[in-house]
DNA sequence: CATGAATGAGGTTTCATTCAT
DNA sequence: CATGAATGAAACCTCATTCAT
């Protein structure tokens, strides 16, 4: 069984090594005018070897969004386990933390992966890849979900669904990331990513807060002195 | 002077033939798999009359996303303006209801700019429509600021900077319109859009509000009653 | 309509062009060692043209056949019908010299098209294109039975299914291109098909007539002794 | 010299594992769309053993034709020997049931050796393959002219070359089967080779009869009825 | 001998763009 | 202005063949 083993792990790190050298790829180019000649030489293969790992580019270009997704679940199961004796608040901020983490760790395959969201690749991408992204995208909700739910539990937080809770956060996140993103491309401006995402997740806690006056507010408001001077526009 | 206007009408109703043409096919079948020969073809043109009014497919592409951030900021005006009567919350609230309009009246060119920002495409247009395309966001964001700022300055909302509010308020539109799309793409799920944006601007809502207590919550904790039913997760 | 007919004409011009073209290449080539830019090249046009007029390199391969169908039938309907005064007999060896002049008048892509019947490349011509060959096959075969019937009806031949003999001529008449081709390919053989057809058609004659005496023979024991002679092996 | 000969047993004993592998998978998905992993596949053996064996995939596929024609020599040799007391009309339809069971040995094979002969592919087997199949070739055409001799010598034929009999014997026999095959694939027909070969071969024993009346002719004129009611045309 | 991962040349096809009419 | 046939570069992908293990 060694033998199979070791065979399996080869073919693991060159799927590894030619992931990488897609992500620069793409990255730099982006998905439409990457080509798969462009890929195999940053991995330093030819073009025939990535269709043996890969079956197409769209395929390709979607398991880094797959692995993004991975990289995600991690982080968000961190989170929830790990952290179990902090507040629903502090849970809520750790999660934005975490998020943000995954963003510092892969700014650019996270903002495709926004983008293979709801775009045209999704239609040539194997039934199997659509269930993966799918049972990721799900998974990393539940986790996300079961946070918020906690927090309703207690009575902490106003009593509403912790999905929808979590779509709001998952989208609030997205949403600031491209948007940031997007300025940062159209204007030259300078990326308040950080800055910005911490003021909306204080704005969030209060808002889903059952009662406001009571509730450990992390000092938000003093923190939004800095953060208001920190903002730029 | 009258020849010469005549003409431009007629150019410029030619141009939003195209464009008419130009949407429907892009949000068929996205932009990369679109081609100008489709666009031809639904606008009852020759693909070589395209390029009499724009100079490539990019930016085709791009005027489609200049007239909705055009029609986007025509409806945060009135917002701004024709509603000058109301309490800085009821007007959030029809920000939100002018966003919801924006994302009706073109879903999927609404998608389709979000990923424009951020995108290959990006690099390949002409300074102009660059500049044009800031001028517009920046207006846009102009206005959601001011309606925040008056909020602010009233001394009902929390003392943040009214850009960073209205940057996080789009921020979350925006991700939520494209969350609620992927859903529907990657796992067939209904759109819940309408009913997830009415809780997550109830949040926001209550975020901002100094004083929560006191605040004009339009409802919202009973709202949130059906709100929890309405949602499938 | 002038317009619209010249615009035909020239489309149908170009169509032949390319035609023409092809039929050489595949003829020097073979279909499989053929490409489209070898094609073009021959046809003066780039390759993308080629793709204005032909589906794929599949079908333009299959139009050649079809287009040697075609005059197959022409042929034939010429001994058919302006031959009415031949005895049957006559018309059998009418029917020979218009098998022979097809094959000279296109002899690879009457091979091609022995390929083509039975092969791989069917499976990706449109379904117009099969139905088309269908009928042409059936037509060019109904012509020939019609032939043999006359025969049956009026008592000289004996008594089988037309369509039978019609199906053994044309196996017979394909079966010898087919041989004798193959034998100059594999021996480098001259070519004898003329004067094998010949022998092979006096026998057909002498094994289809009723009555072997009464049946007018055209000096086929005297030609036999030439065409012993000058056969090879 | 035992080791020797078991290697060369051994060796032998792949060669044909090989060509049966090559034959099932060649037969169903024809030459040009067969891969050499298919095929190794299929013989569970790994793309580089094959060119231990085989020189190119030309060469594989050649191979399988040579052992057909080896086969057909078997069964005509045994014609023509083991069946020397029979009359040469018995002899020519025992000519016939020899090619009918090397058909139904391996049609396939059998189809795609026609096909071969006059192909691209013999442009690229090696000179040795060429010449072993032009041997393989000639040696059966001699076995099947001397079957016609024997009758032209007993004065029972018509004077015509054996060779050219032979040919005749052979391209209608060869014609027929690809005809047949072909409207198998266009129209859908069922197969009526073995009825209309039943007929041809009647007819061309009686074309090559000196004196029709005086022959044996197995009661072709009986057969007819029933043939043709058996033909579906 | 056997393997099978890697190669890389080369094929088919697409499509944004041009330009003669 | 409008046309639309033609272009041709360039992309994706396949697969016969090789060679280090």
């Amino acid at each position: 069984m060694g033998i199979k083993e070791r065979k399996n792990r080869e073919r693991e790190r060159r799927q590894q090594q030619i992931m990488v050298a897609a992500k620069r790829v793409f990255s730099q180019k982006g998905f439409g005018k990457a080509t798969m000649e462009d890929i195999a030489r940053e991995a330093e293969l030819s073009p025939g070897t990535l269709y043996l790992y890969f079956k197409n580019k769209d395929e390709l270009f979607s398991s880094l969004s797959l692995r993004i997704l991975q990289y995600l679940q991690l982080r968000l199961e961190h989170v929830f386990r790990s952290d179990e004796l902090l507040s629903p608040d502090r849970k809520v901020r750790a999660l934005k933390d975490a998020l943000y983490d995954v963003y510092e760790f892969d700014s650019l395959m996270l903002i495709n992966l926004f983008h293979l969201q709801s775009s045209e690749t999704l239609k040539n991408l194997s039934p199997k890849f659509l269930s993966d992204m799918n049972d990721l995208s799900r998974k990393s909700l539940d986790i996300m979900a079961n946070i918020f739910k906690e927090g309703v539990d207690a009575g902490i937080f106003i009593e509403q669904h912790p999905v929808a809770l979590a779509d709001i956060f998952w989208g609030m996140f997205s949403g600031l990331v491209l948007w940031e993103e997007s300025k940062k491309l159209i204007s030259g401006d300078k990326n308040y990513l950080k800055d910005t995402l911490e003021i909306a997740v204080d704005i969030l806690v209060r808002g889903i807060h059952k009662d406001f006056n009571t509730s450990e507010r992390g000092g938000g408001m003093d923190r939004d002195g800095e953060k208001k001077k920190s903002h730029p526009n």
